[in-house]
DNA sequence: CGAAAGTTTGAAATGGTTCAAGAGCAGTGG
DNA sequence: CCACTGCTCTTGAACCATTTCAAACTTTCG
């Protein structure tokens, strides 16, 4: 298995401290679809990076809502809070079959006897709070149609980054009712939402695969501006943005 | 002046390692209120940290909203980004009238050579990750009386831990306007289910000064676990907390 | 004092929720 | 192989929270 911290972080390290990234051992470990890769409200295990398949962070509110704050592709963190933060506030959840890789904690930590690894660690970090931001400013205040549009948008780019799509079409493993989780509205009226997006001609959607005619509208329409993927961003794009 | 920085994440940290956080030189800065302290889209300058007044992060959103993601108190980061990422994603502006501490970027980059700081400093970077995941999930999707109760909540019991407010009264120099924008929703509305709140006796507000009668039922009602503040929450309630 | 900014109120319009129910499809067990 | 159960998607109608627009009132401040 190749080793996925590494892909995530070390394109931007010297030799020398790459090699040290790729010296970690991961043990890969298989979880079925819609099942619990990291429990909530407790302290976390091992070190975990998502290596196949499609999760989410959520969490449960009262009245038994769920609320999903993002969406974990292959080469994402599941738990990057290593043993800094005592519990974690959220839980992690697989949404397709995954394989998930496994490494101890205090390997992870050792690396931050390493300047440049520790500075490549924390710009992860920062990097999934612009992700934050971004949902917390879009998702939050926008019309629906808008917000899933740009979650849409968002999950293209990463997709493709993740080599998990061509340019227009991806399959999206996702219920209504996930999509509803994620941008914060009724699984009725995410289906209603998406009839509209279909008969403007902004997406088409056929048994779960998602395809865009012409991405450069939809993104306006969605205002999606995906600067803020960070190294999410395919490289190609990203050296476009500069 | 007292060194904020050291102030904020020192206490975890060996004497060893304390006294190099100390050593930095913070210059002071005056900033009057409703000013950009750090402008959007650029690449961050120096390293800031607010040392005296109320601040806040923001993005435009096309249509001239404005969206707040955070609150910023004393000791709190302007730009936890160093030089990791080219450019911000948002911006900052003073609240009220503000005092920053500035020092460089390359001396708190320079603190990453020792693993216990550069912990100590991801420690930050993924405590503030999980308020704007409980601002996503509160904010984005309880019905708005709740929302601003949390709100106020979460900044009561952070004010308490910057010692600027009583166990139940604190001054809030926040528009209603701008409390819409943290919260998503129009400063008409904001206003009536301020109303709303005063009338059932939550709290009271006269001129700014927040007062709250009976903080356990306020909490009750917004549903406000304030673990997810970590070191912002006063040492004693973190105590209790576990 | 006058202008600008913030707060308050009302009435109409709208976007999204809720409740209810049907239709399609996959998996399970008899 | 069929009936049954459960899950996802779809549709309709009534209802409610929030927005929008408009205007008056109050406070702040140069």
């Amino acid at each position: 298995m190749k080793n996925l911290l590494a892909a995530r972080i070390a394109n931007l390290l010297p030799a020398e401290d790459r090699s040290r990234v790729e010296a970690l051992n991961f043990h890969p470990r298989r979880v079925p679809a819609r099942e619990d890769i990291c429990p909530a409200g407790r302290p976390p295990g091992e070190f975990k990076i998502l290596a196949e398949g499609f999760a989410c962070r959520y969490k449960l509110m009262p009245g038994g809502r769920r609320s999903i704050t993002a969406f974990l592709l292959p080469g994402d963190f599941c738990d990057l809070q290593v043993s800094v933060l005592k519990h974690t506030d959220h839980g992690v959840m697989s949404l397709s079959p995954c394989v998930v890789a496994e490494t101890s904690r205090a390997a992870v930590e050792g690396l931050f006897a390493y300047p440049r690894i520790a500075l490549a660690l924390w710009r992860a970090c920062l990097e999934e709070e612009q992700v934050l931001r971004e949902w917390l400013t879009q998702m939050g205040r926008n019309s629906s149609d808008r917000q899933l549009a740009h979650l849409l948008c968002e999950l293209r780019v990463r997709l493709v980054g993740a080599g998990m799509a061509s340019e227009k079409t991806f399959r999206l493993p996702l219920t209504q009712e996930e999509l509803g989780d994620a941008v914060g509205i009724t699984t009725v009226h995410v289906n209603r939402v998406l009839q509209q997006l279909r008969e403007s001609g902004l997406v088409r959607i056929v048994d779960r695969m998602v395809m865009i005619p012409d991405i450069a509208r939809l993104e306006e329409f969605a205002d999606f501006d995906g600067t803020y993927l960070g190294a999410a961003q395919p490289a190609a794009e990203r050296a476009a943005v500069g």
